[in-house]
DNA sequence: CATGATACCTTGTTATACTATGTATTATGT
DNA sequence: ACATAATACATAGTATAACAAGGTATCATG
């Protein structure tokens, strides 16, 4: 078996984490890079700091976050925490029903009659 | 309200748009382009010839599909029908899986006491 | 003061959905 | 006979996101 899906794993992420991202920030109410990659990684989904960092960036200047640097009483490498704007508020809820449609679709799908379960 | 998540919705399909094609000849056992089109329409899932063709090519390539013309006893243009190959089946079960684990995953992430739902 | 841990950032590559457009075949109306 | 629409497949160009690889900065520790 170990049939070669990486590719499609890579694709199938896009989007996706936009959406784990912001839902993990608003269940957080604040949260930083670092922190965000942790949290992620018990839930199974690993993603590098390459990816997530330009990420974050992307929704910031897109307006769904907005990001603080702190520094006091922190100790090592001061942390950039991010929280959810309105917009990234009202673009979450959005995004969580489609992506709710969208599973929708791909069980129709399974249930029309196909061979397995 | 009316938010402009448009670009996410391009991204999330990404990946996703295999797997519900994949899924969806293998409950037909073979279907052509404009009839993928046409029942994807119908479970809400609008995409354009110039997303499914490439697609369908791609993932002929890839070993997923096999491709055959059919004229006889057909009006109209030739319809070029598609079947999962054996490679194509067993990476449907992976990708069924895979995306399961994802959507188990947002719903963790919800359940960690958002603010709402 | 060297090392490791924590934390953030950037560049370049690759893959994919979409827009727009083109082509071919058959049916239909006049 | 001929224009038009409907059906059906195909491709070129664009934008975007995940990733790999590497870099930078701060602090604790021995």
């Amino acid at each position: 078996m170990e049939i070669n899906i990486t590719n499609w794993l890579t694709q199938i992420k896009k989007g996706y984490l936009d959406l784990c991202i912001l839902a993990l920030i608003e269940s957080d109410g604040r949260a930083y890079g670092f922190q965000i990659i942790s949290e992620l990684e018990e839930l199974k989904l690993t993603i590098k700091e390459g990816t997530l960092y330009p990420l974050l960036s992307r929704m910031t200047k897109d307006g769904f976050l907005t990001s603080a640097w702190e520094t006091e009483g922190v100790k090592g490498h001061p942390r950039k925490f991010y929280s959810l704007t309105e917009l990234g508020r009202s673009s979450l809820n959005e995004m969580k029903l489609e992506y709710k449609n969208m599973y929708k679709s791909f069980e129709k799908i399974k249930k029309r009659g196909g061979s397995n379960e």
